[in-house]
DNA sequence: GCCGTTTTCGGCCCGACTGTTTTCAGTCG
């Protein structure tokens, strides 16, 4: 989606250049085509090409003026109206706005002034102490220029939510923990459970903030306070994590929780619909407005804000604006599979190949988690770099599973395993073990491991001849990206979708912070096409069946129900799902 | 520039904090 991503870039930089020029409502306007397309499931070339214009302007804030400029770029490879402004400004405004403080006004005034176009030049100017002889500017904001400067040399970003969990919620229950505080909880992105989060944000309750804000801008692992009020602070932790802290009274809890987790096109569309009832929202409840006098209707709890909404509750995962509001408002919202429903995990690697840990550890710490059964997926030998199984070495390993079964059973633990793989899909989409192996298996997930590269068409093609196998139960981290580390690779979805549903393949949520694959966008197509998928833990060492959590809620970012999620369901009934 | 369960024209989310200012603009979320 590379020309989505294009385009998105274009019109952020529009909204950013017509900001410099104080133009009203037209910035927000590119900014929330920008968003859209995005978020965008759908190739917009792709859309254009079997829909032409109308096809673009049915884009929800893509309009006559934004479609045209899609075209364009789509037909040429540039927007002339954004060539235009950047001639006439040529900075790089991306850059420059990640310094902290620094907006369009202020990076038009510096250009202007000091033709800075870049970070290059900024530090320079900074350094020779000419920013603070301009209007607007002073000593302090050049030093807090210098040391956003230091910091984003080495700064990490957005982090992936598994790593950085631990970390927040050490800082909210050493909140929560604090004389006069009533309750502390995490908003936010973390909340909303994003695969990878800016800041943290935390939110407190209580009559009496000043010595909580004190405490919270003194934390030991404080490096820097960006920010010191009796509602808000602000600071950057020494790990790099952005930690956020507003205090609000009690009557606010709902409110304030409701604002402060966003996302940000949710709260503004919920304004919105506060304005066409005559009423006002912000974090302090919803309002009645009658004159100058408001009246509080709401913001006790987040059920009661929504109801005087006219809406029905929506769960955090689901708050992104992309269609919950609606659902919400037609009572058509999905039932959310929930963070107790897995019965099962689909794919655990042991000792075997590249997991820690022995097949009795890891089926003992499975059914300690709770977990009715398991699937042994270990790899397969075309992986020679973690040993993968050949067809000698699956066999004892299936009968070795037979014996830690039965071992288990006659200590009382009730605990089923399933002789499984996780079976190599060959560049040529063939499988890396025999149709007389795999049928001897209870359950084969298939994944690709290699040739990544390829083709769009022959990626697709490749993949969806190893799922039209007739063993193939389930097709695992279907999209191959790591986080921050690799991108995923070219590969059709639609058609994977289309395939998956034809020949009944699972397609999995893959629960491991870094992959979070399937995405929300792909598991709200595998909704919506009726195909079942199943969040594995990927558990390579006995510790790792915690991280199903993080596979829910990705799941749950996606609008999936409990009959969606083939391991919510009862082994018999799963079982029966299965090809073979 | 986009949009319509008040509208095809006239609206467009809201408040805290900072720094540079003497009352506010800019930035941020």
């Amino acid at each position: 989606m590379a020309l989505n991503n294009s385009i998105a870039e274009i019109f952020y930089g529009i909204a950013e250049y017509l900001e410099m020029d104080n133009i009203p409502f037209k910035p927000r306007a590119y900014e929330k085509a920008a968003e859209t397309i995005e978020a965008l499931g759908e190739d917009l070339a792709e859309m254009y090409r079997k829909g032409g214009l109308k096809a673009l302007e049915a884009i929800p804030g893509v309009g006559v003026s934004t479609a045209e400029k899609i075209e364009e770029f789509i037909k040429t490879g540039t927007v002339k109206y954004y060539e235009d402004l950047k001639r006439k400004m040529p900075v790089d405004i991306d850059a420059l706005r990640k310094v902290e403080g620094l907006g369009p006004q202020s990076i038009k005034k510096l250009y202007e002034k000091l033709k800075i176009k870049n970070v290059s030049d900024l530090e320079k100017a900074a350094k020779r102490g000419k920013i603070r002889t301009l209007p607007g500017f002073g000593e302090k904001s050049e030093e807090k220029i210098l040391k956003s400067l230091e910091f984003l040399s080495k700064a990490s970003g957005r982090s992936i939510i598994g790593f950085a969990m631990p970390e927040i919620k050490n800082i909210k229950q050493r909140i929560a923990e604090l004389k006069g505080v009533e309750r502390a909880v995490v908003a936010g992105s973390v909340r909303r459970r994003k695969e990878t989060v800016g800041d943290a944000d935390i939110l407190a309750v209580s009559k009496n903030p000043k010595p909580i804000m004190d405490y919270f801008v003194h934390m030991p692992e404080v490096a820097k306070v960006t920010a010191f009020g009796e509602a808000k602070s602000a600071v950057k932790m020494k790990s790099g994590l952005n930690v956020d802290l507003r205090i609000v009274p009690a009557e606010s809890y709902g409110a304030a929780l409701n604002y402060f987790t966003g996302s940000k096109a949710h709260n503004i569309a919920l304004r919105e619909i506060a304005i066409k009832k005559g009423m006002k929202l912000n974090e302090y409840g919803l309002f009645k407005v009658r004159g100058k006098k408001e009246i509080f209707v709401a913001g006790r709890t987040e059920e009661e804000l929504y109801q005087a909404l006219g809406l029905r509750y929506i769960e955090p995962e689901m708050r992104e604006n992309t269609g919950e509001i609606e659902c919400a408002r037609e009572n058509k919202l999905p039932h959310l599979i929930g963070y107790g429903d897995l019965r099962g995990d689909l794919q655990v690697q042991t000792s075997w190949t590249d997991g820690a840990e022995s097949i009795e550890t890891m089926a003992r710490a499975a059914a300690k988690a709770g977990l009715a059964y398991i699937a042994i997926t270990d790899h397969t030998k075309n992986l020679a770099m973690t040993h993968g199984l050949d067809e000698k070495r699956i066999l004892q390993q299936m009968a070795e599973i037979e014996n830690v079964e039965k071992k288990l059973k006659s200590e009382g633990i009730t605990i089923t395993l399933l002789k499984g793989s996780e079976c190599d899909i060959l560049k040529d989409g063939s499988l890396d073990l025999p149709d007389s192996v795999l049928a001897k298996l209870d359950i084969v997930g298939i994944g690709v491991h290699s040739s990544f590269h390829l083709s769009r068409d022959e990626q697709t093609k490749r993949i969806a001849r190893a799922m039209e196998n007739k063993n193939a139960d389930i097709l695992f981290h279907p999209t191959g990206r790591i986080l921050q580390k690799r991108d995923a690779y070219d590969v059709d979805m639609d058609e994977i979708v289309t395939t998956a549903k034809k020949t009944g393949t699972i397609l999995e949520i893959d629960a491991l912070p870094e992959r979070a694959d399937l995405k929300d966008e792909y598991i709200r197509k595998c909704v919506e096409a009726g195909v079942k998928m199943s969040i594995d833990s990927d558990a390579h060492s006995a510790i790792h069946f915690q991280l199903l959590e993080y596979g829910i809620a990705q799941a749950r970012r996606g609008f999936a129900e409990r009959k969606d999620i083939v391991n919510a369901w009862p082994l018999p009934q799963m079982k029966k799902f299965l090809k073979g």
